[in-house]
DNA sequence: TTGACAAATCAAGAAGAGTTGATGTATTAT
DNA sequence: ATAATACATCAACTCTTCTTGATTTGTCAA
């Protein structure tokens, strides 16, 4: 995890948090989270067209939060747990200094 | 935390996905991170237009990310870490289940 | 009280993101 | 082969967000 955030960082971190700032992709995040599924699912789940859907995995498989796979004619999603990791650790590395500390000495986070 | 994500908390969620969505005020949180500023200040250190860094301290403030005190001709902002907390909880809410599972063995989140 | 500074707000425009319906491309079933 | 299904992609449109420069309000200094 960064401690400080330069560049580059902000730059992904941004990337990360866009594809997370929409609720249809939060939704479909939160269907993903028990395991794979296909577009077909989540297009009855959601009741949203599938083109509309198909929008919103590209930009959840483009910053890398979902990682999708093909398998005849059918296409199954997941969520890839490293990038909401990397969620995780921006939101500790934005925390005020003193913060941090304080988290530190509780041992309540993985900072 | 919520264990699980409902409506309500997913429109919150992003809401604050959205405020951290721009590079321009993930530099302003990082400049807050030493604690409170003023407005002047991240004007020179961003070298940023005032009317820019008073629209996105509004989006920062809107969410609940940072809060805003007069003293004199001078605003002070600084980061509201129960804000970051919300990010930070919700990023290991929208982690699969499976891999929550595993986190909480490790002892490694606060979940 | 005049002038300078800090910052919020506004209006206009540019850029970006999301939705919709249509079209294209595989893949499977008949 | 033909038809149907699952999905991606595209173009057109709308809606939102961001930037810029100007105006406004409040505070302090000379």
């Amino acid at each position: 995890m960064p401690a400080t955030l330069h560049r580059p960082t902000l730059a992904r971190a941004s990337e990360l948090f866009h594809a997370l700032s929409d609720e249809t992709r939060l939704e479909i995040l939160a269907k993903l989270r028990g395991g794979e599924r296909c577009v077909c699912e989540l297009t009855n789940d959601l009741d949203a067209a599938q083109s509309r859907l198909s929008f919103h995995l590209r930009v959840l498989k483009d910053a890398g939060l979902v990682s999708g796979r093909k398998d005849g004619r059918w296409s199954y999603y997941q969520i890839d747990p490293d990038a909401l990791a990397e969620v995780h650790d921006v939101s500790i590395a934005l925390q005020p200094s003193a913060k941090r500390r304080e988290l530190k000495l509780l041992g309540r986070c993985c900072g």
